[in-house]
DNA sequence: AGACTAACGGCACTCCGTGCCATCATTCAA
DNA sequence: TTGAATGATGGCACGGAGTGCCGTTAGTCT
């Protein structure tokens, strides 16, 4: 295995770190580095020399400097897939592209602190904004590879799928954004799910056609039973 | 003035080689050498030799080696912003956005041959993908912004920015990469157009007022309904 | 104890991107 | 016609990113 967790029993020589402590050191030294010092000014060197490490090794847990600020996308998008392969297959799938994204926040909700400061360098710093724009872009094809499979029958399956993933990574980043603009407090963290929920009456589950077809149909039982009332 | 177009008096010494021909060489050699050798087999060095200029003046026409292989998207967000504020304060949003999305088109099907062969670049090599995506994320925040500003008072009108642009990009996407993807024929360009404005149907542009209409309805006669029984 | 494994640090190397400058052609003014 | 101004070029040098390689060290296993 190529792996090991922090419950590896490999150690390091002097100061017996794990891997997951030499890690956070790293991350840490580099979102420091960077918001006091500004991104280009920082160096690899002057990150690794902060965590006391090598700088051979910073490449080790980081395939490139941007990737220093960043959560653990890869994890997480294994979350988001799992939602869909295990969720029954009677689970409604607006429930499971609800379920899917919320697995999402608590790749930020665990350490509000750090992801707070992330977010302002992403936002600030164009080629960390360019790499979050990449990340993202991810998820909205997981999601749109998830959908089209299961909307291949409907009319115009592609173009939903499309539409809804788009939507959903949309409207979660909207929450999100939301959730740490206003200071990514705990007690926010119930306010940011139910706002991406919202987007839940937006999508296009339904055709257009089905709506007006339902509507139509309400308002004839509804004649209907006023008619019958009435006599 | 800084900008010198195709119709600058400077010429160039040898064999006089206006700036525009100049950036063609550079990215037909740079399409070319990437297809044929891989892009990361590729250097700088050799597409600029291939163009038979110097290595410098490369970085003089692009800002980087993945910029080789780009559209010019700076002047097409200007195109889409003019759109928006161009357009006559009675023109349905909708139709506005669908023209503005519209306008994007152009910088493919004005040379399908190198449109086609930048899809398959972009869509097999990771850091050009990485660029498109951070390409096709300004395009989404330019279309929030200019939604956001006109939704304002809607209710949800940030989220329902957020999910329309997001939606519009998507669905303009997924158009063009089935138009490439069927081979970026001249007479597919209707067919683009029109799948890509069959988002229409999927926006939330109207509120849930017409559905929360029905459900009062309906509650409306259960009401009455109960209340006929009761008498 | 000795072999094995895994992580580390350092070195060297390629390549990217940039600042600087000398060169050359064209244009304009005296 | 001649000399200054403009603008594009190519070469050089430099800092920094990312990678391959290797010797070293510290835990692990037998």
């Amino acid at each position: 295995m190529n792996r090991p967790d922090a419950s590896s029993p490999a150690r390091r020589g002097r100061s017996a770190e794990s891997r997951a402590e030499v890690r956070r050191h790293l991350v840490d030294a580099a979102v420091t580095l960077f918001t006091e010092h500004g991104y280009d000014e920082t160096t690899v060197d002057d990150i690794a020399a902060a965590a006391g490490v090598g700088r051979r090794t910073f490449f080790r847990y980081f395939r490139g400097k941007e990737d220093a600020v960043s959560p653990d996308h890869e994890a997480s998008l294994a979350r988001v897939e799992a939602v869909f392969t295990e969720a029954h297959p009677d689970e409604p799938l607006l429930s499971v592209v609800l379920r899917a994204g919320e697995t999402v926040f608590d790749l930020y909700f665990d350490d509000p602190v750090v992801a707070h400061k992330r977010f302002a360098l992403t936002h600030h710093v164009p080629a960390l904004r360019d790499r979050e724009a990449a990340s993202v872009d991810r998820y909205r094809r997981l999601f749109t590879r998830q959908l089209r499979a299961r909307l291949a029958e409907a009319p115009d399956g592609e173009l939903r799928a499309a539409v809804i993933a788009a939507a959903v990574v949309a409207s979660h980043n909207l929450a999100l954004r939301t959730w740490l603009t206003e200071g990514a407090t705990a007690a926010g963290t119930r306010t940011c799910r139910e706002q991406f929920r919202r987007v839940a009456g937006l999508l296009p589950f339904e055709t257009g056609d089905e709506l007006s077809d339902v509507a139509r149909r309400l308002e004839d039982a509804v004649e209907r039973l006023e008619r019958t009332a009435s006599a």
